[in-house]
RNA sequence: GCCGCCAUCGUCUAGUGGUUAGGACACCAGGUUUUCAUCCUGGUAACCGGGGUUCGAUUCCCCGUGGUGGUACCA
């Protein structure tokens, strides 16, 4: 048996998108349980496409999940020479030939064939021109590319891992450009021929290829060639409908980075999207995910991109994360000007509040800010007045005045216990105290926050609050 | 238009020729908590429609509908 190897090529035409990062989870997951190759390949033979940070986005995407590629960095763009040798040998061999049809001949062929509902498609005019016709407009030098010369009796059936076969009419299909007039290769023609070069065997890509792909297979034929297996995955799509865009939620996949996802989670729950285990656990890592992973067991349906879930993954991963790695992610979203100890403090209490690090920044404002912003009427719990509030808060501040021991427990103890005797109950006091000292109507306890806030500036939030009243 | 692919709760999905159609997220309710979150318990919620095949179809087949993709000298 051959050596698994799997690729994935993305062209560089704008951000790691995150569908393309399952596409190569799955390659890479595939690959790794075989203990074989995952090649990365830059697909860059479209020069008005191209865009300069693309691959800086693609290679930092796939480290970010920690997806590491086998071997060198393969482009496309590099290898022309090795398209246009490639390209004449099937024209030598009579597979293809060269077409010197002009963009407006062939607009106009393919508006009349729409207009008589058929499907448009190249009629072959250059492949019935003679050796010397060929020749000669080459030497005038006429511009021309290279079409795939497809017979059009029969049929092609694509054997997919995913789908099982499925048929094409030779009739259906085109020939295809394989070399553009500027020389370069279209998608068709390398791919091909990379995915040969570099004997990958199993072709794992978006589902947008099944219609290319009995024209592959007609070329790795041509070539005398054995095709590999092909696994072609459902498309992500937007909550509204259509491919997953930019408009609705982020499609870029360093995007989830940057809003305070962990890779972790985006694996876990982009793995998820169109597999699973067949077993009810909902928790894999990227070791478990190759154990278990199977090509043959892929969804067909394209999901739609709902993030929910991926914000309980992520809830989920940053819980069980040690306060020290928690404060290494926060730290882009705290202030700058404080202490590793008070930051400390301050991420291990929201640590179980936190969907995304970022909400971190929301989630804490109150321990930064001198003076807090909040209606008085939020101070005042349930239907109590404002003068009994006033009154509470002014009692709790003297007893925690009285307090030494400035620990959330001891704290906690003394107060509840001191409430216990009073005339009034634990929401009376508490509610009032805890928004004194945060101005939000959530957040940790009145406790933890005072602990973390130091005796002063807890006793000068409530007196503040007591003015206000 | 033509050629494909697809179709189970709102979402991700499991599953079967006979099941109380299972789980997770979200949502709702209850418990815990001063609040939020966490945690625990419970609940609402689905087999796209029509024909076949069959004793019996959510499951198999066909048609329709809907979604989605391709239809380029883009990938």
């Amino acid at each position: 048996m051959k050596n698994v190897v799997t690729r994935f090529a993305p062209s560089p035409t704008g951000n790691l998108h995150i569908g393309g990062a399952r596409t190569a989870l799955y390659a890479y997951l595939w690959a790794r349980k075989h203990n074989g190759k995952f090649i990365l390949r830059i697909e860059d033979t479209d020069q008005s496409r191209y865009k300069e940070d693309a691959e800086e986005s693609i290679f930092e995407g796939l480290r970010w999940l920690s997806m590491e590629w086998d071997g060198d960095v393969i482009y496309q763009s590099s290898r022309t020479d090795i398209y246009r040798e490639h390209a004449q040998m099937l024209i030598d061999a009579g597979k293809a030939y060269n077409c010197f049809c002009s963009p407006e001949r062939l607009e106009t062929m393919r508006q009349l064939q729409r207009k008589k509902n058929r499907a448009p498609k190249y009629d072959k005019t250059c492949a019935k021109l003679s050796a010397e016709e060929v020749a000669d407009k080459i030497s005038a030098g006429e511009s021309h590319v290279v079409r795939l010369n497809i017979p059009q009796e029969g049929s092609v059936t694509v054997n997919d891992l995913v789908r099982g076969d499925i048929t094409f009419n030779n009739s259906e299909l085109d020939d295809q450009v394989l070399l553009k007039s500027d020389g370069f290769p279209t998608y068709h023609l390398a791919n091909v021929v990379d995915d040969h070069d570099s004997e990958v065997t199993y072709v794992i890509r978006g589902e947008e290829w099944i219609p290319s792909t009995p024209k592959h297979i007609v070329l790795y034929k041509a070539f005398g060639w054995e095709p590999p297996k092909f696994a072609h995955l459902s498309l992500f799509i937007n909550k509204g409908g259509g491919k997953l865009s930019k408009r609705e939620g982020a499609a870029s996949l360093l995007e989830y980075r940057d809003q305070g996802y962990l890779p972790e989670a985006v694996i876990n729950f982009i793995a998820f999207l169109g597999w699973n285990p067949k077993t009810e656990e909902e928790f894999f890592t990227t070791e478990e995910l190759i154990k278990v992973f199977e090509l043959t067991n892929i969804n067909t349906a394209n999901p739609i991109f709902d993030t929910e879930k991926l914000d309980w993954y992520n809830g989920h991963y940053i819980r069980n994360m040690s306060v020290e790695d928690l404060l290494a992610a926060c730290k882009p979203y705290l202030p700058d000007d404080q202490s590793t100890e008070y930051l400390t403090k301050i991420v291990a209490l929201e640590q179980e509040r936190l969907k995304r690090f970022s909400d971190i920044e929301e989630g804490t404002k109150f321990f930064f800010s001198e003076t807090l912003e909040y209606s008085t009427e939020d101070l005042i719990w349930k239907k109590n007045s404002a003068e009994d509030t006033k009154n509470y808060l002014q009692l709790v501040h003297d007893e925690l005045e009285k307090i030494e021991d400035w620990t959330a427990e001891h704290m906690n103890t003394i107060i509840i216990t001191w409430i216990k005797d009073q005339p009034f109950g634990n929401g009376d006091v508490l509610w009032p105290l805890r928004y004194s000292l945060t101005g939000t109507k959530a957040s940790p306890s009145p406790f933890e926050v005072a602990s973390v806030l130091g005796k002063e500036a807890t006793l000068q939030r409530i007196k503040k609050a007591i003015s206000l009243l």
